[in-house]
RNA sequence: GGGCGCGUGGCGAAAUGGUAAACGCACUCGACUUAAAAUCGAGCGUCUUUGAUGACUUGCGGGUUCAAGUCCCGCCGCGCCCA
């Protein structure tokens, strides 16, 4: 024992949150009570939430985070699980590079000091790491692994060099993703963004499509809204791929399409600007050229090109209709094809898609309905597409047929004509990981003027990023380095260079979770600890990353498997996306936005500037950011409430799936019961038994109650942790709390269930607000750590009440209630029911139809 | 445009088809105090000028049921994802 147990005479008239949290922080460093050991035989509870990245500073949305994956980590652990909850950071990122351009740090001293500040407040939180199992990406010892799983999965078949297209930031020489580019133009630089094809790294994801796409129905414990992202962004569909002969020449233009049913309403054909047809004719064309060229400014995020108006440019060749033998379609280059999608060339059918309609009317194309909502009511096309189900129309041997019936038809046909086959298309591109980026894991290739691509032998790695660099000149430090990517040639000898770009920072977040599994093995992580603590039992974080982290990590896994990594699945088994933190927002006269903590009160209650006293407007609550000021730094809240305050806060008000409106009215609410709890032990009604007192003989009625409620409690607060109800288990406890407040002091066995029931509460708050029944446990007369401490156990007898309240109905309205001893008969239940003057007086001179009775919970007599 | 979700007091919210509003915040009144804060106690959906053993009430309209916040249909509003 290295702390002091309480003395119980030593009474205080306050709790002295600093003091204590810090105690209790210290006892259970010393005691390792966190430390997670794989030997250890009980049932294991995997509880992770999703790594921060080192901002240098921990903001609410955190504090919520690692507040809920706390308390079911203490609770798993009270409930005899061997927990594994561990923490680390994502430490690779451009933040850190902008901070070495502005303020001249090296991104590595820059990450390094942000993430030991970071560990410091999350200490004062009071989260039950394992701080042993703590992993930071930017390190050698972790990113060597992610390259050799690269240079595995490249054997594997499952990584591929292409060239693609990207927002090229001509200023900053260097490439954009789409979030960056802001009307078309740099965020930073301000520079119109240019399309450039540039070779880069790619991992085969679509090669997974399919099995990610199934693998989504095995994740019962996953939020539905999440799946249904997932699906979406995966993206299948059935269509029909398709040959059309382009008069005037030897080839053919391959289409894909999943209306295969309008193909009587095509009016033209379209390929993307960048397909090489295109690309052909642009050759001998130049207005053609100018005309991709000018598409190619639009971007390459697909809002940006869905949004852009549609243009195309008569190629003027001409496409023979393969069902019409008469009929000629123009081929258009035109700005809203994708190349990346299916072939990147269609029809269109202007009747049935809103896109190929405006295209239409732009171009004074034909528009021909071919699907009708009834045969006899064919729709007059205006500037409306018509996208419903209905009846093929003008359609040849389709008409008549449902839209369903219409596209297998047409797909059995061309298949019969030899000139297509159905085909599966997916939405999902595969994940191009290459990023022309100093502050990332470096991709463990050379380029060879001779062998061409040539993996680093394994022995060489970690391909070590050098420190040694400089910001000065726009672009990639790594390009510029003078030495560092010379190498010679793994193969011949000879002099070749090493790939500069880096890997996207969602690779490392892809298997840091297998990492905490054996974070000190040289290997990565073994096999058999993987296999063991995989998947996550429980994944907590933010809903933004609902798509991309959780399908990289999803696919990771796969691949992983496939190269004999580990034998899972899937990465996480169960998922809960937590709501964001809101908070008012102010702005002074001049519009300008206003922290919470510059805003006051004046006499009259208005809203003032405090520091000038003008007035303050008030806007809605939105989500905390930094733009808009409406931020409340969670290390001022702890340092002044302290850690178990906030805690309270952020698990009392709302269910965590749902927004949370930060207000200093709450976080005062649970100071409140921070210390109203605080002084119920220590300044306890009634003088308490000591530890371990047998129950007496006989409790008074009022005693008895409380007595009952408090086991009550114990089971309905595990089952609303286990559902992540905190806000109801919150309520319950506050109910136990409240019930001991007004226990009556002269009944008998009163000072007995007192102490029951404040052990019983403190034992129960105990996952979420850890140091405060630290303390109380400890002055209860404990001499164990709460933290060490079993889920109480509820003795059933005590859960079942021998008498229920029964709601009486007439006409299903309410008309009164009933005692009666639990299960009576129903006869008995009717009779009592009837018996209710305010039953009798609403019935009286009518016919009783029908007396339906239900069990301890309700009659209603129907009249 | 399509899909999904949500809509309950002044506010955050509870409610296996079975007593709507638990728990908390705010507010009002009272006790303690020279006073204030803190604390403790009482009240607190709306209406009926007072009162509850009264009437009404879960976005709007309909339906199923002995019974609907909850299930079904239509509408309105908000949010998210996809387009």
């Amino acid at each position: 024992m290295t702390w002091e147990p309480h003395e119980m005479s030593r009474i205080e008239d306050r709790y002295n949150v600093k003091e204590t949290e810090a105690k209790w922080q210290q006892v259970w460093e010393q005691q390792d009570c966190f430390r997670t050991r794989d030997e250890d035989a009980r049932p294991k509870y995997y509880v992770l939430e999703m790594f921060p990245y080192p901002s240098g500073r921990i903001h609410m949305g955190h504090v919520r985070n690692y507040t809920l994956g706390d308390v079911v980590a203490r609770y798993k652990r009270a409930r005899g699980f061997n927990v594994l909850h561990p923490m680390g950071w994502d430490a690779f990122g451009l933040p850190a590079e902008n901070a070495a351009i502005q303020n001249n740090v090296h991104p590595a001293k820059w990450t390094r000091e942000n993430i030991a500040a970071m560990r410091e407040q999350l200490k004062t939180m009071g989260l039950s790491y394992d701080w042993s199992r703590e992993i930071a990406t930017c390190e050698p010892d972790y990113y060597r692994h992610e390259q050799k799983m690269f240079l595995d999965f490249l054997k594997a078949g499952l990584v591929y060099r292409k060239e693609s297209w990207v927002n090229w930031d001509p200023v900053e020489n260097t490439v954009l993703a789409n979030e960056q580019v802001i009307d078309g133009r740099g965020w930073r630089s301000g520079a119109l963004v240019e399309k450039r094809q540039l070779s880069q790294w790619f991992l085969k994801i679509t090669d997974f499509a399919q099995d990610l796409l199934d693998g989504l129905s095995t994740l019962e414990r996953w939020p539905e809204r999440v799946r249904l992202m997932q699906e979406n962004w995966i993206g299948r569909s059935e269509g029909l791929r398709l040959f059309f002969e382009i008069k005037g020449r030897d080839d053919r233009l391959e289409v894909y399409t999943t209306r295969p049913d309008t193909l009587f309403g095509a009016s033209f054909c379209a390929i993307a600007p960048n397909h090489p047809l295109a690309a052909e004719l642009a050759g001998t064309n130049a207005a053609l050229t100018e005309f991709i060229a000018e598409c190619n400014r639009i971007g390459t995020s697909e809002a940006a090109i869905e949004t852009a108006e549609k243009k195309g440019f008569d190629t003027g060749l001409r496409i023979r209709h393969p069902l019409a033998e008469d009929a000629e379609l123009p081929l258009y280059v035109a700005n809203f094809v994708l190349m990346d999608y299916g072939t990147g060339a269609i029809f269109g059918c202007p009747a049935h898609d809103q896109r190929d309609l405006d295209f239409a009317r732009k171009y004074d194309l034909p528009v021909r309905p071919v699907v009708a909502p009834d045969a006899e009511n064919v729709p007059e096309i205006g500037n409306e597409a018509f996208t419903g189900d209905g009846i093929l129309v003008n359609s040849g041997f389709l008409n008549g047929k449902s839209v369903a019936e219409a596209k297998a038809a047409m797909i059995d046909h061309i298949e019969g004509l030899g000139i297509g086959s159905r085909a599966v298309n997916w939405r999902l591109r595969d994940w191009g990981v290459s990023r022309q980026r100093y502050w990332g894991c470096p991709i463990p290739i050379i380029h060879c003027d001779d062998c061409g691509i040539v993996p680093v032998p394994e022995q060489d790695l970690p391909v070590v990023l050098p420190e040694d660099v400089s910001f000065d000149k726009p672009g990639n430090p790594l390009d510029h380095h003078p030495t560092w990517k010379h190498v010679s040639c793994p193969k011949c000898g000879k002099a070749a260079r090493r790939e500069t770009d880096t890997f996207d920072t969602f690779f490392e977040s892809s298997w840091y979770f297998a990492r905490f599994t054996s974070p000190v093995e040289d290997k990565g992580f073994t096999q058999e600890a993987a296999n063991k603590w995989l998947p996550v039992d429980q994944y907590i974080g933010g809903i933004e990353h609902a798509v991309l982290h959780l399908l990289y990590s999803r696919f990771f896994t796969r691949a992983l498997k496939r190269c004999g990594y580990l034998n899972v699945e899937e990465p996480f088994a169960g998922l809960l996306t937590q709501g964001m933190i809101c908070h008012e927002t102010y702005k002074d006269q001049d519009g300008k936005w206003l922290f919470p903590d510059e805003v006051t009160r004046d006499a009259e209650g208005h809203p003032v500037h405090a520091a000038s006293g003008q007035p303050v407007t008030i806007g809605r609550s939105e989500k905390m950011s930094k733009s808009k000021k409406n931020v409340v730094d969670p290390a001022h809240i702890i340092d002044t409430y302290g850690a178990d305050t906030a805690r309270l806060f952020m698990l009392s008000d709302s269910p965590p799936e749902r927004d949370l409106d930060w207000t200093e009215a709450g976080i005062d609410g649970a100071w409140r019961y921070v210390n109203r709890l605080w002084r119920m032990v220590a300044q306890p009604s009634l003088e308490l038994p000591p530890v371990g007192s047998v129950q007496p003989a006989s409790l008074g009625k009022a005693a008895d109650k409380v007595h009952r409620l408090s086991h009550k409690a114990t089971v309905a607060v595990a089952e609303d942790l286990e559902r992540f109800h905190f806000n109801k288990a919150v309520a319950r406890i506050r109910e136990l709390t409240n019930a001991l407040g007004e226990l009556p002091q002269d009944e008998d066995g009163a000072a007995w269930v007192l102490r029951e029931g404040l052990e019983t509460v403190v034992r129960l708050i105990g996952p979420m607000m850890p140091h405060l029944a630290e303390e109380l446990w400890s002055m209860l007369g404990h001499q164990t750590l709460l933290a060490q401490t079993p889920w109480p156990e509820a003795d059933p007898a005590l859960l079942v009440e021998d008498s229920v309240t029964i709601a009486v109905q007439v006409n299903g309205k309410l008309r009164g209630t009933i005692d009666l001893p639990k299960d009576v008969d129903q006869k008995t239940a009717q009779d009592a029911a009837l018996a209710l003057p305010a039953v009798q007086s609403v019935i009286e001179g009518k016919t009783l139809r029908k007396v339906v009775v239900v069990p301890n919970r309700i009659v209603n007599v129907v009249v």
